[in-house]
DNA sequence: AGCACGCCGACT
DNA sequence: GTCGGCGTGCTC
């Protein structure tokens, strides 16, 4: 092999669709690999960390310079084979570029982009053989401790300082880092061990006896024992902390046994993520019907790659979820374990650190980075053998896909049918759910999706036997499904027996609960006071300024909130148009329905959970825990009140508004209808007491209404198949979704219109647009969307590729420079 | 995505 | 006369 010419193929952290090829200088030939990141300039200016995508020796042709790789940031791929398969794919079938995948998939930490961080090497004294520049340099880091290149290179008055600091680092002056590996230091915890020399019982009877006259150390040593190799666990180690907590004993008694040579102490690495103690991992018990589902699971994984466990809420679906992990652990295999966003609660977490302790690891967008970093290299190395604690198990949202897994034996996706699942922006626009089940075939992994409410996709999956199907239907210790009841607002409205937002039905049902100390959770899935404000005289209604919407009033800060860009205006006294002072409020939100019911039941004690309320850190959890002690009676909330939280004292749960759920313009409406009445639903019922479910709707003849009535999943599942069969929607046909975005109306109409037409000769009747979606602008930028439909012929790569040529032409059209145009595959 | 380059209007 | 607006093209 010729060691002077090396190429790498890099991704960068952009939109870009091409690859990029830079030189490896001699010196980092024997260090490069694929999967490290490494620095490289970009353009004239700019420098990106990078990723070594392929490494070759073919002199790339063109008319350009080939630019050197600068540094090199990694020794060991910070990522393996099958994540670069992971993005390859998701880049190819989501149409987007590998460095949009790139930006997606590792944590901020690890991608610096331009804002690498320099600091002073403290650990070596200053090379004296520096340059009046590099000088210039160390003073500057000196006075601050950490500059970005940028910094540098204003400090310097130069374009780039990218020689410099190549040659302070030769010198071992400074330090490059990624701010965060510097910044980031393990935390270390005391551990002690017995001796290797007393591992049998006669020779610790010995022991034991020559410490009768030191009488601390002999009751510390008993302890300690007791508490590894002659207790239950199979532990032989006890984190110093503990032992001296549990024997009631001081450093001196320790350090004697220390001196002694019966005990050793050392140090162990430990996450700074909280946890649980080892010490009472809980396996519960499975149910009969858990585990007929259990065994039921096992037998469909022998023939399918991937499981639907249909089991109603409350089945207890996580002690399933448990075991099948635990299964997995047995067999040194990884599992990850995906659930929506906001299914990410202490109730959750707590239950898998208690099933699995030190072995469950938690990754979450919402982490800080640090702790995101942390876990990604915890995966990593135990996916290269390193020693110290690992997590088996990783707890995620839908970013967890990422991670740099190894060996998964499982997956399993819970709430399958939720849409957070899906990444709406920016690209890459993926399903979790759906690259998990890619992820078990490269992997060869078991995948098991889990949900009360399939989604449809999934649901026509395993009955047509492309994944196997588990039922459990029973709920956990007997609780009965709640009964469902309608509460007619139309009829309501008319007789006038409508209490403020209450129907009769729910009005009797929120009483008699109170009365019994039970409690009562009320959903709306409209945060504030009112949608929107009008004028009495005119009709006029204060919309936002940068999009189309009207804007929604929220009394307790008495101001008109933008829910689309959050724009905020006082509320208005006087009437834009006619001046009229006569400004009343229309429909209802989640505020006003604790205002009113406050006036209702002026004994009861309400709370309110949507987006406003939880805004705060802990806000969430609070909530939850005032509402499981029982200090709330009557919670109010949007869609967070429907997401896997198990109360045991609900009674009743009311849908105010069953119509805005059902009116949506959507071919999914009714399945989502359906499924978010179940979910909320789902909260109701206790142990000797059956549970009530009041949906309100002004139509409670609609067909929805009444298979949500007879709870009856498959009747409106076969319905709507027929129909997506008739109007080619998935899961018969896949879509497309163009989305055109223009800050000018006339050119956005245009492009749009061009799009579609450039569509409609390849898939002519399948196009369906252009059209405004329900808002047409959001901050200032209107928008349109054309929807493709393509049929299952798996001609999809083509028609694809035939897509993104059309998208890419009209984007190359003069006057189109910053038109914003993309697809959305799979759109939700 | 950024960012430089280049070509036309209202300003110290 | 120039500053700065956006529209266009390029990045190994």
């Amino acid at each position: 092999m010729n060691e002077e010419l090396l190429f790498a193929d890099v991704i960068l952290p952009l939109p870009l669709d091409y690859h990029f090829t830079y030189r490896v200088p001699v010196a980092f030939q024997m260090k490069i690999r694929t999967g490290i990141r490494v620095i490289v300039q970009f353009g004239k200016r700019k420098f990106f960390s990078a990723l070594v995508y392929k490494l070759h020796q073919n002199q790339p042709t063109g008319d350009f310079e080939i630019k050197d790789i600068e540094a090199i940031l990694d020794e060991e791929p910070i990522l393996g084979e099958k994540q670069l398969q992971l993005w390859e794919w998701i880049a190819n079938y989501y149409c987007c570029s590998m460095g949009e995948v790139f930006k997606a998939a590792l944590p901020s930490g690890l991608k610096l982009e331009s804002q690498t961080k320099i600091s002073l090497n403290t650990e070596t004294n200053l090379p004296d053989n520096l340059s009046e520049k590099e000088n210039l340099v160390i003073l500057l880091l000196e006075s601050r401790k950490t500059a970005s290149v940028q910094d540098l290179n204003r400090f310097l008055g130069q374009q780039s300082s990218f020689a410099i600091l190549k040659l302070l680092l030769e010198k071992n002056a400074v330090i490059i880092e990624e701010q965060l590996r510097e910044s980031y230091k393990p935390r270390v915890v005391s551990y002690v061990r017995l001796n290797q020399e007393y591992n049998s019982e006669e020779k610790l009877n010995t022991v034991l006896n020559s410490l009768s006259k030191a009488k601390k150390q002999e009751q510390l040593l008993k302890i300690f024992l007791a508490e590894t190799m002659f207790g239950d666990s199979s532990q032989t180690e006890m984190s110093k902390k503990d032992l001296l907590e549990l024997a009631d004993a001081t450093d001196t008694a320790l350090k004697g046994l220390e001196e002694k040579h019966i005990l050793e102490l050392f140090q162990k690495e430990t996450g700074r993520i909280e946890r649980l103690q080892n010490d009472d991992l809980l396996i519960k018990e499975l149910t009969l019907p858990q585990q007929t589902a259990y065994d039921d699971i096992l037998k469909q994984f022998e023939i399918h790659q991937t499981v639907l466990l249909n089991g109603v809420t409350s089945s207890g679906k996580t002690e399933i979820y448990i075991r099948l992990i635990e299964e997995q652990l047995k067999l040194g295999k990884q599992v990850l374990y995906l659930v929506p966003e906001i299914g990410l609660t202490t109730q959750i977490i707590t239950r898998l650190k208690t099933a699995f302790g030190d072995l469950a690891g938690i990754y979450h967008s919402k982490f800080n980075d640090a702790e995101r970093v942390e876990i990604w290299f915890n995966v990593l190395n135990e996916a290269t053998g390193k020693t110290g604690q690992q997590y088996k198990v990783i707890l995620g949202a839908r970013s967890a896909i990422f991670l740099p897994f190894k060996d998964l034996g499982l997956i399993i996706v819970d709430e399958e049918h939720e849409n957070s699942y899906k990444q709406m922006d920016p690209a890459p626009r993926y399903n979790a759910r759906d690259m998990a089940i890619l992820m078990g075939n490269i992997h060869g992994a078991k995948v098991l999706l889990g949900s009360a409410t399939p989604s449809y996709e999934t649901y026509f999956n395993a009955r047509s036997n492309k994944y196997g199907l588990v039922n459990l239907n029973e709920r956990f210790l007997g609780i009965e499904m709640p009964e469902l009841i309608t509460g007619n607002t139309q009829e309501a409205y008319k007789r006038k027996l409508m209490r403020s937002v209450f129907t009769p039905e729910l009005y009797d049902e929120i009483t008699s609960a109170l009365a019994n100390k039970e409690q009562v959770i009320l959903f709306q899935n409209r945060r504030g006071f009112a949608p929107f404000v009008q004028c009495t005289t005119c009709g006029w209604i204060p919309k936002c300024k940068y999009c189309d919407v009207s804007l929604t009033y929220h009394k307790n800060k008495s101001s008109l909130i933008c829910h689309y860009c959050g724009n905020t205006t006082s509320m208005v006294t006087k009437c834009g148009e006619c001046g009229s002072t006569e400004i009343k409020t229309r429909g209802f939100g989640t505020e006003k329905i604790e205002e009113e019911i406050q006036l209702l039941f002026p004994e009861a004690r309400i709370a309110r959970m949507d987006l406003d309320t939880t805004r705060a850190k802990r806000a969430y959890e609070q909530l939850i825990w005032k509402f499981e002690t029982g200090k709330i009676d009557i919670l109010v909330g949007t869609q967070m009140v429907t997401k896997g939280l198990d109360f045991d004292h609900v009674r009743v749960v009311g849908v105010l508004n069953a119509d805005n759920l059902l009116n949506y313009p959507d071919f999914r409406s009714y399945e989502r209808s359906f499924q978010l009445i179940m979910q909320v639903s789902g909260r109701a019922g206790r142990k000797n007491n059956r549970g009530k479910v009041v949906v309100q709707t002004s139509q409670p003849n609609h067909p929805v209404i009444q298979d949500v009535i007879a709870n009856d999943y498959y009747r409106l599942f076969s319905r709507q198949m027929a129909e997506r069969k008739m109007f080619r929607y998935p899961p018969y046909y896949r879509l497309i979704k163009i989305v055109v975005k223009n800050k000018n109306k006339d050119r956005l109409d245009l492009a749009a219109q061009h799009l579609a037409t450039a569509f409609k000769v390849h898939f002519n009747r399948n196009v369906l647009g252009p059209e405004y979606p329900v808002v047409g602008r959001i901050q200032m930028w209107f928008q349109k969307e054309i929807l493709i439909k393509i049929p299952r012929d798996g001609k999809i790569q083509e028609a694809k590729s035939k897509i993104m040529e059309i998208i890419n032409h009209t984007k190359s059209q003069p006057n189109n420079s910053n038109l914003i145009v993309y697809a959305d595959v799979d759109p939700m």
